[in-house]
DNA sequence: TAAATATGAATGAACGTACGTTCACTAATT
DNA sequence: AATTAGTGAACGTACGTTCATTCATATTTA
């Protein structure tokens, strides 16, 4: 009996749960983790102050698996690298997504906020660092085989090159945002047409 | 007498009041904005709390103090800009000034907790804004001076491209700051190199 | 199946602490 | 004497967290 109905109670759980998340998640998008508190986040969830404790330890762990849901979003990246036909189209699709889900208003509200707890915190860094390392390895294995095809200039050096791509899309989602939202298309397809010429033969 | 000896005790007060300053800079960057006290900021700067008060009418003056210096920063990009002689090393030179007093643990660490203002405060936004255009034009005539030299490609869009450099200085910064720090001279040698390859003729 | 028990969700008052700010006051400068 | 820098205790508030307790569901026992 316990594979099927251990979830009546179980299922409830993990929805007040996810309802938690949410609530913190638009809490910390409006206001940032530190002017958040714990009653205005168990309020906006619908839940009682107490039972916040009862699904989250204390506010750190709260605001950790908002960083790790954050920083899930990276293996999105990696799949369309990988799945994208041609080198030069993943890269563009790469950064139109990219910067698409991180130039939202909200998008960078929290992105910013996670960063300044990247900056201030070790651990949670070295896991940033661990993906944007997966990340340019992947872009950097995709300039290769372009090389081969001679899509690509041959004394390009691939990893420097996917490192430049990515620092391209990060400043352009940051300027997007916080700078010049209604250019947004423009911004993409500038960055995108300037990045294929400093690729070219 | 007045133009004198006015400043025996105007002068002290200068002096205390950067003192505050200074002080308020160094928590800011160890804690954030929000994680550090006006009673922690006024030991640190060797000051009563109440004084404190007397200097700064609350926290939040001391926190726009600390945000309009940094913004101040800008004249000074814009100086290499003019001073410079030829375009393309002024673009590097600007890239090298930039990032070294951006990626700095300190300096991205007050960057950051400036942008998490920034971005949820208009008022500041619009400031960062119009200092981010002065540079971009200077950048962008820069450009175009460098075009009737023959020295950059006709076809690019000039503007496009300066806004398209100051991001590639953004990232480049930023992930100095947060993810590779000892790369730090290679990351802009190889970012000036693409810059150079994508304006070229 | 029906009753008894154990488990975990849910509550909100309460605790201790730390915060921003004020204020009555003293000390020093003009 | 008048003005201003400087002090630290005090105030009210808000915070993170705990806790005794209630209630609904699940599990065990009879």
């Amino acid at each position: 009996m316990s594979e099927i109905k251990e979830t009546a109670r179980a299922k409830a759980t993990r929805a007040k749960r996810q309802q938690i998340v949410d609530a913190a998640m638009a809490c910390f998008i409006e206001k940032g983790f530190h002017q958040s508190s714990m009653r205005t986040i168990a309020s906006a969830a619908g839940v009682s102050l107490g039972n916040l404790y009862n699904h989250f330890e204390n506010k750190d762990a709260l605001i950790a698996e908002i960083a790790a849901l954050e920083a899930a979003e990276f293996s999105e990246y990696l799949k369309i690298l990988e799945d994208e036909p041609d080198a030069l189209s993943a890269i563009q699709k790469l950064g139109d997504v990219y910067v698409e889900s991180t130039s939202s208003a909200e998008g960078v509200a929290l992105t910013v906020e996670i960063t300044a707890e990247v900056v201030r915190n070790p651990a949670i860094a070295s896991g940033f660092a661990a993906n944007r390392i997966r990340l340019v390895r992947a872009i950097s294995s995709r300039l290769d085989s372009a090389k081969t095809l001679n899509q690509v200039a041959q004394e390009v050096d691939s990893e420097e090159a996917a490192q430049f791509i990515l620092d391209v899309w990060e400043g352009v989602a940051f300027r997007i945002a916080v700078l010049d939202k209604p250019r947004a298309d423009r911004a993409i397809a500038s960055a995108t047409h300037l990045i294929e010429r400093c690729l070219r033969l």
